[in-house]
DNA sequence: GAGGATACTGCAATCGTTCGCACTTGGGTG
DNA sequence: CACCCAAGTGCGAACGATTGCAGTATCCTC
């Protein structure tokens, strides 16, 4: 009752008068050619009449492809997923794919029963925002040659196509914009060192402030622990009792800005005005804070786009072709209310 | 190569020295009793050994059943949905099922097209959090007697079974905390009528008004074209034009909160000194803004799990039993920052 | 000790498509 | 006229699991 469709393509063949092979062949665009104009338009013909829906189950079975690709992202909740979601969906829906959405709950056991079940499930290829630095499911992934494409984070070993902002360019633009005003005391709040946005975003960071000759040292970074407001509070914390000289924080996300900005109010200290604050990803609503949080913006719609691009190619044209491709999109600075030239002296 | 996993059923029936017909039961828990403890034990013991992990699509073509369920939702960038998804894919993928995620972007035409295209792959069923007051693809799902549990909107005809929020106890409370501050010319800014929250939390609101004995009148609710805050703003400045008289505004959720903020914002019209402001939903984030937004909580992730734990009944228990069963959570009231007494007259 | 009930297990059909192979036809060529 | 080629179609075996049916031990009972 609550089942598939029921018209079956044994039907379609019987009412054209030919042989379910014959039909298959006229149905599918790419063997059409094999079988006389005439047989395929009516074919066709009947099977639009008797709304033929083919099963995709019973075809996945026998060209063990499936037209279903995962994402698999840490938390759906995380307001920086969302719009690649749904980028990737529309890329791929249009392309007569469906979208399975695992939620990995930031948990690595869960993640790989989740690839398991998938991949049992005939699954024709991955998308992946989970991605830690070193990572043996995804090793595993890249041995096997199942299509795969990162997003969002990368993994050390630069196996697998990755897609996604250009950090490292974002970075520079914060660093130039707080120099700009006249900072040169800029410390750094890093993500977690076991994803590659923590590292690269703290990699760019040291190189920025070095190319600008401003003043260097290693306790210009303090890493958090994750790319929570807690640890960002946390991490805040530390650098003001490490007794650093500090104008302005460059945080490592958004939620770390948050974290920031919250021990800041605590302690008495003004933002802007005595401390400039800079987040990364501009996650939604962060604009109406006040002061309104100046942040860069990644184009995560685009990343997630692309990455249903990227991912298809793969799976139709084999293997070989793309390589692990690395794409990077522009990123764009938005100057808000929270960075200020630095007090005088 | 990219294929699915490669022992299969036959290897392991093989490698235990079975029929694969006996290693089919053994391995299937409600089958496994007619088959002797001792073999059982030993399929058990080869497949683990081998990693053997079943084909879901063979199994499913042969059971006509797909352990899939799909979810719609209109928008997932909209901050309200993320958290239902993720109760939903905790509890499905906790009983073996996979969820698949739809943003149908609001539009019935591509609504309609993905539920064909995921009836065609065997989907189980749906949980549909896309419905609109009147909705003919809904209806259509009814007759048909797929397995399906509305969430958070509702529709009209109340023929599926329904997961949400208790809107009416929510505004309630909204109302009596204002009144409790001492307001008596409250009005609300409705969400569209064509969904079930903007009906009922806009009839709630009446009620409230009407049992608290504060004035009434026809003009006491402007109904915004959509959730946004942009149609919050219209009808801001709608309702302050119409000369109401006013102490405290209700809205219909978060969004239309903001632009009601940023209407009295622009007039000058100070919160919550001049004018309080309530909202709906709670969305991440309002918690932060100055002032912080009082609004009303929803327990989200509940109501995702509890969706899917009913459309799991409903799927495996057959269509009978649930019924139409329209079950209500319970919502908190968020008091923060925008709400403070009416000034003195 | 014979008959029958019971407990396991093997056999083979089946789910709905796809696709390699073989067959038939018609037309072109030497 | 004999031969061959190619186009079009039918045939049936897969894909990997489930399941009704039937067969064979095993054990109990009288």
């Amino acid at each position: 009752m609550a089942g598939a469709q029921r018209v079956k393509l044994t039907d379609v063949a019987r009412a054209a008068g030919v042989h379910p092979g014959t039909a298959s062949r006229a149905l599918n665009p790419s063997t059409v050619s094999r079988v006389s104009p005439e047989t395929a338009r009516r074919v066709l013909k009947v099977a639009q009449r008797l709304g033929y829906v083919p099963n995709t189950l019973a075809r996945g079975l026998r060209t063990s492809k499936s037209f279903v690709v995962a994402m698999l992202v840490p938390d759906i909740t995380n307001a920086l997923f969302p719009p690649m979601v749904r980028g990737a969906e529309q890329v791929l829906s249009a392309a007569g794919y469906t979208l399975v959405l695992t939620d990995t709950d930031n948990d690595s056991d869960t993640e790989r029963r989740q690839v398991e079940q998938l991949r049992a499930r005939g699954t024709d290829g991955f998308i992946i925002a989970t991605a830690r630095w070193q990572d043996p499911l995804l090793e595993e992934i890249a041995d096997h040659g199942v299509p795969a494409v990162l997003v969002n984070r990368n993994i050390g070993s630069r196996r697998l196509p990755y897609v996604g902002a250009d950090e490292r360019t974002g970075i520079q633009l914060v660093v130039e914009h707080l120099a700009g005003l006249g900072h040169r005391a800029i410390v750094h709040l890093g993500g977690p060192s076991d994803t590659s946005t923590g590292r690269d975003r703290a990699s760019a960071f040291r190189q920025a402030v070095e190319g600008l000759g401003l003043p260097t040292g290693s306790r210009l970074v303090q890493v958090c622990a994750s790319y929570t407001e807690a640890a960002g509070a946390e991490a805040t914390t530390r650098m003001l009792e490490s007794g650093q000289d500090m104008t302005a924080i460059v945080c490592g996300n958004d939620l770390i800005a948050l974290g920031a900005l919250s021990v800041l109010a605590e302690k008495g200290i003004r933002c802007p005005e005595q401390m400039s604050v800079v987040g990364f990803n501009n996650l939604a609503m962060v604009e109406r804070l006040t002061p309104p949080l100046t942040t860069v913006r990644l184009p995560l719609h685009q990343i997630g786009e692309l990455s249903a691009r990227l991912l298809l190619a793969e799976i139709e044209g084999g293997p070989q072709n793309t390589g692990a491709i690395q794409s990077l999109l522009g990123v764009q600075l938005a100057v808000r209310g929270t960075t200020a030239p630095p007090p005088p002296t």
